[in-house]
RNA sequence: GGGCGAAUAGCUCAGCUGGGAGAGCAUCGGCCUUACAAGCCGAGGGUCACAGGUUCGAGCCCUGUUUCGCCCACCA
């Protein structure tokens, strides 16, 4: 025995109650040593990969990275298990922001800002925090079960990544798609930073809106504007009015003096402005403001900026510089309150935007910002999404994509923070060249001087996980990574991430690979609780992924997160339905545990008796034909991502039908003296047992490891076994059909034994009267196990006869089941009972009648349809006329 | 304002191209029946939001209405 082997369980025996703990931490550990999860390149084979989208940093495990990542791991077990070249990339994102913050405030609680440090040791000291803590979600995945390729383990920051986005940044420079201009960006006075407009979060908030009179220049008159921000009157370069707008047309000569200043601007004339709105007249502010800079730049206005970066107001403000822009806010309403400009206060609400990361009011505001160009490379992702090279799931999706492709802007990428790639680009000293190259340059190639200066900004995120489907696999070398798993085979993400990452994603792959990033996109719900709220830790109704690990187990949390999976746009978590499947996780190992006491002294190849199900009993073949058709539904629901089917599918069976019935069938079998019967048993057991492990270890990988370890003979990991494959030989409708009749009659017994309150261990009579003759002999051959089934003694199987007046009555089929119950009836309740099923079977059968009596459904309707509604009407005929009999039946018991 | 989604059992939700309304939980009744009381057996419960329309046939398709939710753009 080597040294792997003798670290893998023992054969034991399974105790009462599945221990989750120690399983996942023995198994994970295994799978990590013996490196199952490791990607294989092997010639002709198909290729499956994901790259996982990467958590930030400094993130810790929500529930929405346990959904994400459980799907992800699904798939790739999945695939994994049907033998394909499989891979899947882990890794995290820098963060840029939140990862600064984080640094900044462990500087301040030893009260020191990043700017006594410098930048360099900064960024330093970001590195060594990123070693200490950065692995936090990293470990938490594993304890998800996520079946990572964690030897590729990746960053956005490190060496391969950071060439990528130097390489991407530079050729997207020379082909001219990436420009420095001067624009008004959403500013963060807190970060120091642009923000995408993305990246800014706007808020119903109750404000202010300050309505001031601005005089005429040459004194004749006011106009009055609105504004909710009014400190920023001091930046006003002129007052814009409809151009058809007849009340002020006399101005266009005139001007306005702006109070609380000496300047005097102009009216302009521009369609932007609502005649409708207040006066018509608004206050224009370009360097402050997103409208009226572009109505600035059709006007030629000056921007004249009188705040600085962090929100003060600065020289060009007068009296007010240096003051905080909330605290001039209030300075200039006194003032303007005092000198008589301030016409009235209203309140108001509107959408106030907000820095995504720290929540601070964002400004307004023009600088030198880097920009792509984006509409090129929006054009070839939208032509592959139309050409079906990239599909949407669910597809719901394509509308929303293409509007927001159409409407894209150029996209911001540069950022006043120190954590991040820094652009690479470098100015002159002495000629003012800007030089963009991969290499740092030594020298000014236009004027030979070696003062250069670099840019200090650094890129928006967002532009190094545009790269990740293929930076991760090794480009700008072309490997062999790139070769087998690009473009990848799905993205598996949530839709509020469609816009910042999937659709740049392919914007990238497809301008620099030349092809899609990936086929598929699955688009999954945002997690909410159980009431539809969002998660919040204010609201406290945060569901902690680990607390579910610790509580239920993985196995039980992951396959309530896939059941929970469907293709929507919310999902709603219930703690409850997690310890649900824990009962079901608990359930599967107690029918192990059931099977191994059977199967303790069997050699595994006992399964060759299942491959000629022809010769198996009819229970047998019944199980394989379910277990089949569940193969079938389960890989049907993983190939068209719908999740929640997967692990219905599994439920039902595992429960329903093995459980409940098969396993409660063949203890007879499993306890008989026939040896025979005994080998059939065994081998179909441990057959049904082997394909629902495999079937659920997508989902379940812990528990279906450990319990497939325990099966007889020396098995290697259950991870990389075949997944099971429908076998047309165990297709068995006949079988089918037979255990339905068998089990509709003892469910049927077992109704009226406990209508009658029949005592449980109580045995009871019983007649089956059937007129099908083969229906009767098969009654006949089972009588024994449906006898044992319902607790029966005296069972007879006639083709006619009589019921007595005090007797148990049900139909099933075309089966009448009779249970002598003298004085057990409850005769009213019965009789009850019997006018509401004729109630229900009357307007059922007037249905009926009414569609076959009409010419045009008999034309119309697929000739299996109206069979099917013609047997429908004979059986309810049949069901009335048993009920009228039973009706009088008791009645006469009535009295 | 534009777009999207939801409305089905008491609760949470499935129901994929139109052809007999389902699950889990909860409720009620009964059981320690030799894998599992974390279990077993059984029962009750729905005018599929409303109003029209298409169709032989609608939970599903079309139109409108109501309620709720989300996203985008925001009139200063």
């Amino acid at each position: 025995m080597n040294e792997t082997e003798s670290k893998r369980p023992e054969k034991y025996d399974l105790p009462k109650a599945y221990e989750f703990n120690e399983v996942e931490q023995r198994w994970y550990t295994h799978w990590l040593e013996e490196k199952t999860f490791s990607a294989q390149m092997e010639e002709g084979k198909d290729s499956f990969s994901i790259v996982i989208p990467p958590p930030n940093v400094t993130g810790v495990l929500h529930i929405g990275h346990a959904l994400n990542n459980t799907l992800q791991d699904l798939l790739v077990r999945y695939h994994r298990m049907k033998g394909d070249n499989t891979l899947w990339v882990p890794g995290t994102d820098h963060a840029g922001i939140a990862t600064q913050n984080v640094v900044e405030r462990q500087l301040a609680s030893e009260k020191l800002t990043r700017h006594d440090l410098g930048r360099e040791k900064f960024i330093e000291r970001v590195w060594s925090w990123r070693e200490e803590k950065g692995g936090t979600i990293i470990n938490q995945l594993k304890r998800m079960g996520a079946s990572c390729d964690w030897d590729r383990e990746r960053f956005t920051m490190d060496e391969g990544l950071s060439k990528a986005v130097r390489e991407v940044f530079v050729r997207l420079y020379k082909e001219g798609l990436i420009y420095k201009g001067d624009y008004i960006v959403n500013w963060c006075p807190r970060c120091h930073t642009a923000l995408a407009d993305d990246e800014v979060e706007h808020d119903p908030t109750d404000g202010k809106l300050y309505h001031i009179r601005y005089p005429y220049a040459d004194g004749s008159g006011y106009v009055v504007v609105a504004t909710t921000r009014p400190e920023t009157m001091l930046g006003d370069t002129a007052v814009a009015v409809h151009p058809e707008d007849e009340r002020y047309q006399h101005l266009k000569e005139i001007g306005i003096n702006l109070p609380l200043t000496e300047r005097t601007i102009p009216v302009v004339f521009d369609h932007h402005v609502q005649r409708e709105f207040g006066t018509g007249a608004l206050k224009v502010t370009p360097a402050h403001d997103r409208d009226d800079y572009e109505i600035g730049l059709r006007h030629d206005l000056p921007r004249l900026k009188v705040m600085d970066d962090k929100g003060v107001m600065n020289a060009e403000a007068g009296k007010y510089a240096g003051l905080d822009r909330f605290v001039c806010r209030k300075q200039i309403v006194k003032d303007l309150e005092e000198q008589g400009f301030l016409d009235k206060i209203e309140d108001y609400q509107h959408a106030v935007g907000k820095c995504y990361r720290c929540a601070t009011v964002v400004e307004p505001t023009t600088s030198k910002q880097w920009f792509v160009s984006v509409r090129p490379l929006a054009d070839k992702a939208v032509a592959a999404v139309q050409e079906g090279r990239v599909n949407l799931y669910p597809n719901t999706w394509y509308r929303t994509f293409y509007s927001w492709m159409e409407n894209i802007r150029d996209w911001c990428i540069s950022r006043q923070i120190w954590w991040g790639h820094r652009i690479p680009a470098w100015t002159c000293a002495s000629c003012g060249e800007v030089i963009v190259e991969v290499d740092d340059p030594a020298t000014c190639p236009k004027c030979g001087a070696s003062e250069l200066t670099q840019e200090t900004d650094v890129l928006d995120t967002w532009f190094s996980s545009a790269l990740w489907p293929f930076s991760t696999l090794g480009w700008p070398d072309q490997t062999k990574e790139l070769a087998t798993f690009y473009p990848t085979s799905v993205l598996i993400t949530s839709f509020d991430i469609l816009f910042f990452w999937v659709a740049r994603m392919m914007m990238m792959g497809l301008h620099f690979m030349d092809e899609v990033p990936f086929h598929d996109v699955y688009l999954h719900a945002l997690v909410r609780d159980k009431h539809g709220k969002k998660m919040s830790k204010s609201t406290g109704n945060v569901i902690d992924p680990l607390v579910m690990i610790e509580q239920y187990g993985t196995d039980a949390f992951r396959f309530t997160l896939t059941a929970f999976a469907a293709q929507g746009r919310e999902i709603r978590m219930d703690e409850e339905r997690v310890d649900g499947y824990r009962r079901f996780i608990n359930k599967l190992w107690n029918a192990a545990r059931f099977a191994q006491m059977h199967l303790k002294d069997v050699e595994p190849s006992i399964v060759e008796l299942a491959k000629e199900p022809a010769k198996l009993g009819l229970a047998h073949r019944w199980i394989l034909s379910r277990i089949n058709a569940t193969i079938k539904d389960v890989r049907a629901a993983l190939d068209g991502y719908n999740f929640n089917e997967v692990a219905s599918a599994s439920y039902q069976f595992v429960w329903h039908e093995f459980c409940d019935w098969y396993l409660e069938w063949i203890k007879a079998d499993l306890f008989s003296d026939d040896a025979t019967a005994r080998d059939q048993a065994k081998a179909v057991l441990l057959t049904v047992l082997e394909q629902v492990l495999k079937l659920m270890h997508p989902i379940t990988p812990f528990v279906t490891e450990e319990i497939w370890s325990q099966l007889p003979g020396t098995r290697s990991t259950i991870m990389l076994e075949a997944f099971p494959e429908e076998n047309a030989a165990w297709n068995d409708a006949e079988a089918e059909e037979s255990m339905n009749l068998l089990m509709g009659v003892i469910s049927g017994l077992r109704t009226i034994r406990t209508e009658a309150e029949v005592h449980p261990s109580a045995k009871i009579e019983a007649m089956l009267i059937c007129p099908d003759q083969a229906k009767r002999n098969l009654l006949t051959e089972f009588a024994g196990g449906v006898q044992a089934m319902v607790r029966a003694s005296n069972f007879s199987i006639v083709a006619e006869g009589t019921v007595p007046d005090d007797a148990g009555h049900a139909l099933v089929q075309d089966v009448e089941l009779v249970v002598p119950l003298k004085g057990l009836i409850d005769v009213e309740g019965e009789l009850e009972k019997l006018a509401r099923e004729k109630g229900k079977l009357d307007k059922e059968l007037a249905r009926i009648v009414g569609k076959l009596g009409n010419e045009k459904f008999i034309n119309n309707a697929p000739a299996e349809v109206v069979a099917k509604e013609r047997d429908k009407e004979a059986e309810i005929r049949a069901r009335l006329g048993k009920n009228a009999e039973s009706t009088e039946r008791l009645s006469k018991l009535r009295c």
